[in-house]
DNA sequence: GATACTCCTTTCCTAAAGTATACCGGTTTC
DNA sequence: GAAACCGGTATACTTTAGGAAAGGAGTATC
């Protein structure tokens, strides 16, 4: 890093690997659906499903499994009959809720930049 | 809001559109390469392409022009012969840094944390 | 024993994102 | 006047994300 904090190539490229894994976690159409519906506490497969509007079982299952790898949210089978499934937000899972925090300030300022531009014209 | 800051179903799928506003702003497999590159300074477009290795000049073009609506970056024709473009930040997307560096913090951590795993495993 | 509910999986398909390759007009260099 | 550099465009292709629809194993209900 030179004087003023700003990188060389390599370092620069190689900066863009950690967010980039930050943004694969939270990419896709849904998954940030999927997280926002668990803030308010676990759910169940269907529940997720009924709360996510539009969502297809297909997408809910690859992409719960997609947040269980990354271990932000956790599944727990209860073996009662008919078997339960629940999902819920790990502690880590938590910890995106800063990120999106800081996504959503910087979005909503730029929404309303959006706006502005397109009364102008 | 209620007592804990939990949204209800309708605010948080309000309070999701901004930060999918800030998400298609960065996304692509390109645009926070040409950021970052364009963080050390202006750089004309054969600059940018050999600088950021692997990208075509349909996508370079492609993402220059949507940074520019975005007035994240300028783009500066000197007609000189022959002409010279310029692409720069704007002071506006001097604004993206502190959101960068916010994913880069939790994609840094999250990448040890993967890393830590598969040791494990 | 038919219907329905839960928790998915499988297959097929389309639309969008990205890649490869060639080219264009202008200019400068050799 | 041929070759090379600049700032792109155009066209065709491949790859990936996501959607639609069906089904399946287990259980429970009537």
């Amino acid at each position: 890093m030179d004087q003023a904090g700003i990188l060389t190539k390599e370092e620069c490229t190689k900066s863009l690997l950690p967010i980039k894994d930050a943004l694969e976690v939270i990419n896709g159409k849904w998954k940030l659906h999927i997280i926002g519906s668990l803030l308010h506490g676990e759910k169940r497969f269907k529940d997720l499903q009924r709360d996510i509007t539009g969502i297809t079982a297909k997408m809910l299952s690859q992409e719960l499994k997609a947040l269980e790898m990354h271990e932000l949210i956790s599944r727990t089978v209860y073996d009662s009959s008919p078997v339960v499934v629940e999902y819920a937000l790990t502690e880590y899972g938590h910890t995106l809720k800063r990120l999106m925090d800081e996504l959503r300030v910087w979005g909503s300022n730029h929404r309303k930049r959006i706006m502005k531009k397109s009364d102008a014209v």
